[in-house]
DNA sequence: CGTATTATGGACTAGATAGTCCAAAATAAC
DNA sequence: GTTATTTTGGACTATCTAGTCCATAATACG
């Protein structure tokens, strides 16, 4: 009996996400959602409930697109440090270009969200610790191929890859010097040899 | 003639900090300003301007302080190493602890500000190179002592540690974990033997 | 075809917000 | 002490905010 849905919500996950990531969470109204996602306040609140719960739909969409992202890049070139190189390469080349200067919404949110949203901030570290594994899966990967010593720590590796990536683009944000984040680059690779 | 102002606007300032540090600079209202400087309304727009007047030379405070006390703690304890682990662990227990997970002020206003104020993010530019400057300065002499290769690219190690602090710190928000943290400060500090 | 059920649009509300303004208080110079 | 000048407190405003609500439109089922 009910009528069906008029939109598609994933669709409009997807402008809620732009919309959030460009300009943070306190930082966009409902209506700037409305007018991107092209719905009414009810068919939002209908759909998702209030801005804040959202918020964190966009966030987990986000994430699990993000990770896998990572993951689908360091397996397709096969030597480790090619592939990194290259997922570097990517960010810092949106970053120059303008439309990386945005940062990554998980980062942004743990920057904006860290006091006051404890419920953001688990999804949030979920987040950071599924880009974790997609760097400890491929530098156990890239271990058993040989490229690695073969007493390498991955889970430390992963951990300051993820850390590190999420430090390039934050200053990439405040000073888009392909120059510096290549220098940032050189170092985080020299890592990968011990 | 004039009266003179009631109140140490460098103080003033200082208590600035830390709301806008805490909360972010949408997230803190006048009157919370108002409330943490002991301010009225008038007296802040008369000594500081507006809200965003007021952050700006919140941030260049913040900045010099944070350049100069990165400086200092990197010239007492003499190996470069020890220094530098010595500066991570402050984080990393001010994270662990509780009041470290406001972050950097620094990276926080970079988080929020890189699209929409372009002033803001020159000053965050600024303190980045500042930082970095520092580092570059305490890595000089190190390598002058012998510490590091000669041949190490002082700049360009700088300029790692100046964005993967960034995103310790970052990362630390959502996870504050001792351990992931001790990770990532361990092949931070790698990076220094090239 | 009629009706029950849901989606939708847009008006509405209550609260918060940055910034303005003015009258009163306080001071330094004469 | 008087006066010119500035600070200060607090009221005020215009604007924006998230969230609610209701009447209307649109559908699926009997």
């Amino acid at each position: 009996m009910p009528r069906p849905r008029q939109f598609d919500a994933d669709a409009a996950l997807e402008r809620a996400i732009e919309v959030f990531w460009s300009k943070g969470y306190e930082g966009t109204s409902l209506d700037e959602l409305c007018d991107a996602m092209a719905l009414s306040r009810s068919s939002v609140y209908g759909a998702f409930g209030d801005k804040r719960a959202l918020l964190l739909r966009a966030l987990e969409h986000y994430a699990e697109r993000g990770s896998g992202r990572i993951a689908e890049t360091l397996a397709s070139a096969k030597p480790i440090r090619k592939a990194l190189a290259l997922l570097i390469d990517e960010f810092v080349t949106a970053i120059v270009a303008g439309h990386g200067r945005r940062g990554c919404f998980i980062g942004n949110c743990a920057a904006e969200l860290a006091r006051g949203d404890r419920e953001a901030m688990a999804v949030v570290r979920r987040a950071l610790e599924r880009n974790e594994a997609s760097f400890r899966a491929a530098l156990d990967a890239a271990r058993a191929r040989g490229e690695l010593r073969v007493d390498a720590d991955t889970t430390v590796l992963a951990r300051f890859l993820t850390a590190s990536i999420q430090g390039l683009r934050l200053v990439g944000k405040a000073k888009p010097d392909r120059t510096a984040l290549h220098d940032v680059k050189r170092v985080m690779l020299r890592c990968l040899d011990d």
